[in-house]
DNA sequence: GACGCTTTGTTTTTT
DNA sequence: ACAAAGCGTC
């Protein structure tokens, strides 16, 4: 007899559901209702009486994980989502270390710095050494002083075997020492210090680890290695870890994921319950198998092989541009017959590699009237007005945070420069003191007038401040600190005064939902980045890079720019281990189609100001022919794969014009002969763009060139 | 202290 | 190509 629950899963989905309360590994394959596992215990597990709410935790690594995954159970049960302990491991932690701030030694109003807070506070940590930011590049820092943190180590216990890395660990001691001076905590610094917190303090330990009788995870092959060390302090002898994760969808590791974390839970814990979840429930057979074939070239693998009960359904079709616009005219195109099709836009997603790629094709739609929406970029937390005005905020919540005095001191411009700031950083050094208490013991003289008035600003703020609900706060000092102003009277100020409106918005919904509190808000802004101020609105079509896209789904998928070096990217080639993470990458992104998967390339492309040339993706080997249809023949013949004998059925149109085959007003045409002066004589192969366009030329055994047609000077030749 | 010019570095990214 | 950040001048 089966619980109402689970009674529409498939059997592995209901066992997996249904487990008895011990440690468990679930296998779940891309489009296998991996979420749907993870809810469904969580009810199950409430609802069966196995748990109260409160012995439970489960932790995702996005705050749009966390937040479907509530959505989710609260659907399927009445509950109050406040008091469980459902989130991110940032978001969970930050939790923990605010309960027991006194415990961990924190200041109970912390501040979290984002990255580029933190790269700016390495920056200040390494002027105050007087290290050389050249020899020691501050981005450089941040990965050692991040990779050391996840592999718990404090700049205390690092080794250092030269000058360079001492050097190293003297700039990740100090840039310790500031952190705690000024109340501050960096994002791998909140696992680092709840995992501390829990280590020292034994009955707080004790206290969490017979409290959470079932913790599961989410996307278990993105945690890291402190991440791990964390849900292992957590899980007590009564508790049962439930994992959830696929290696192949492993696309972090460039961060510090350690898929290797899948096998070690297995061994650590003698973990019995291995469950695979293999049949897909998003695509069609095609599109699987295609999937399949790639991903199996890896060598590092648990195995698992996806299968579904849906019919082949389309091929996956092949396009071959020429040049980068003529690839994305291709997908105007395309995504245009789509429409006309009756698809709904937000079916339909472009994917790329990496974020430069988006330009190009955004021009074309624009051009084609096409609404579309690009996820990722510059996130509402991260943009510059937003940042200035959390940054008089945190000082009113704390004003010994140095980072946030600094943005601000003389934003808008107050008369204190760079000068008077450097007075003040050396008082601050010698007495060692907060920049804030340097400031407030300023002496007399014209720019110690302008400190003076910087610092009654802000007391005023901070008096005014009490008792004020957070929008009207927020108002408050929007005005008091001249941003308003400042954005008005600036020309292309328009934009950052409505983000800045929205910040208002943003801390009244804030108000509603959680609580009337400056610190939580902070905290969230700096966990959240606020990709819910993401406008929702008309129907577009989706452009993201693939690793934006793990977790999404579409009807249509267009996967574009499939060329060596880009994708694969080469600057993951030099590893071997680089390889495989680029095929995950490659499975991700095909995986992601429900119903048509489309994959293009160019044989040029625009890149850092440079024309490229690359050969095929590699990736396009790997997937079988016959699932493959041609929509062109490539320029160049062989280009990739063996050559293919594409289907002469005629379901399916190519909908491009016909643009390459036209005579253009240079009149040199496709397959004609031309003289270059240095080249010597070549045939014309393709052309774009007219005689202020380009225009390809097979030179034999000097090779095939793009050539710029109003430089090139070529001569048509007879015959 | 503010402004404009040169230099530089551009895979992926959540928290 | 392009943006941000650093540098030199007024």
């Amino acid at each position: 007899m089966s619980h109402p629950l689970t009674a529409s899963l498939n059997p592995q989905q209901r066992a997996a559901v249904e487990l008895p309360a011990e440690h468990a590994l679930i296998l779940a394959g891309a489009g296998s209702g991996k979420t749907r596992v993870l809810t469904t215990r969580i009810a199950w597990l409430l609802s069966t009486g196995q748990i109260s709410p409160a012995g439970l935790l489960a932790v995702t690594f996005t705050n749009k994980a966390a937040k479907e995954m509530l959505a989710r159970i609260t659907a399927m049960m009445p509950l109050n989502p406040r008091g469980l302990w459902v989130g991110t491991f940032h978001g969970l932690c930050n939790r923990m270390l605010r309960l027991h701030h006194r415990d961990a030694g924190l200041p109970a109003g912390f501040a979290i710095l984002d990255s580029q807070d933190q790269l700016a506070a390495i920056k200040r940590a390494m002027k105050t050494l007087n290290a050389d930011d050249e020899r020691y590049p501050p981005r450089s820092i941040a990965q050692y002083i991040n990779g050391n943190k996840e592999a718990g180590i404090r700049a205390a216990q690092a080794q250092a075997w030269d000058e360079y890395s001492r050097t190293q660990r003297m700039i990740y001691a100090e840039y310790e020492s500031q952190c705690r001076r000024e109340g501050v905590v960096d994002f791998a610094e909140l696992l680092l210090a709840c995992y501390e917190l829990l280590e020292r303090n034994e009955p707080l330990r004790t206290h969490y680890r017979s409290r959470f009788k079932h913790i599961l995870v989410d996307e278990f092959q993105d945690t890291n290695q402190l991440q791990y060390a964390w849900l292992k302090l957590l899980t007590g002898p009564d508790s049962a870890l439930f994992a959830v994760g696929d290696d192949d969808q492993s696309i972090y590791a460039f961060r510090g994921a350690r898929v290797g974390n899948m096998l070690d839970f297995q061994k650590d814990y003698e973990v019995k319950h291995v469950i695979r979840l293999e049949q897909n429930y998003r695509s069609h057979g095609n599109i699987l198998n295609a999937a399949n074939a790639v991903i199996e070239h890896n060598r590092d693998r648990l195995g698992k092989q996806l299968w579904t009960d849906d019919d082949a359904g389309e091929p996956i079709r092949l396009y071959e541009a020429a040049t980068d616009s003529e690839e994305a005219g291709f997908l105007v195109d395309e995504i245009s017959a789509q429409q006309r099709d009756g698809i709904a836009l937000d079916e339909i997603a472009i994917l790329y590699r990496s974020n430069a790629q988006s330009r190009i094709i955004e021009h074309a739609l624009v051009a084609a009237g096409l609404p579309y929406r690009v996820y990722g970029g510059l996130r509402f937390y991260e943009r510059q007005e937003i940042k200035h005005a959390l940054a008089y905020l945190r000082l009113i919540a704390n004003q010994d945070d140095d980072n946030a005095l600094l943005r601000v001191i003389n934003f808008p411009t107050r008369g204190i420069g760079n000068r008077t700031i450097e007075t003040l950083t050396d008082t601050a050094r010698i007495s060692g003191s907060s920049l804030w208490q340097a400031a407030c013991s300023a002496g007399s003289g014209r720019s110690a007038a302008a400190v003076g008035r910087f610092v009654l600003m802000i007391e005023n703020m901070h008096v005014q401040a009490q008792g004020m609900a957070l929008p009207d706060l927020i108002n408050m000092v929007l005005s008091v600190s001249g941003l308003y102003e400042f954005y008005q009277n600036e020309k292309e100020g328009e934009e950052r005064l409505a983000n800045l409106n929205e910040l208002v918005s943003a801390a009244t919904r804030f108000v509603t939902e959680d609580e009337n509190n400056l610190v939580a808000f902070l905290a969230n802004a700096s966990l959240e980045g606020g990709e819910h101020a993401a406008e929702a609105g008309e129907a577009a079509v989706q452009l993201m890079t693939i690793h934006a896209a793990k977790g999404l789904e579409f009807h249509s998928v267009f996967l574009t720019g499939l060329e060596e070096g880009l994708f694969p990217h080469d600057n993951s080639l030099s590893d071997p281990k680089g390889l495989e993470e680029e095929r995950r990458l490659m499975y991700v992104a095909m995986t992601r189609a429900r119903r048509r998967l489309f994959i293009s390339l160019s044989q040029s492309r625009m890149l850092h100001g440079q024309m490229r040339y690359a050969p095929a993706s590699r990736f396009l080997n790997e997937v079988p022919d016959t699932l493959l249809k041609y929509l062109n023949r490539g320029y160049a013949p062989n280009s990739f794969g063996s050559s293919s004998t594409s289907s002469t059925s005629d379901w399916y149109a190519p909908p491009t014009t016909p643009r390459h085959l036209e005579t253009p007003d240079h009149g040199l045409a496709i397959g004609m002969k031309v003289r270059h002066p240095k080249f010597g004589l070549g045939v014309v192969l393709n052309h774009e763009g007219g005689s202020n366009g380009n225009i390809q030329v097979d030179f034999g055994q000097l090779g095939t060139k793009w050539l710029a047609v109003a430089y090139a000077k070529l001569e048509a030749v007879k015959g």
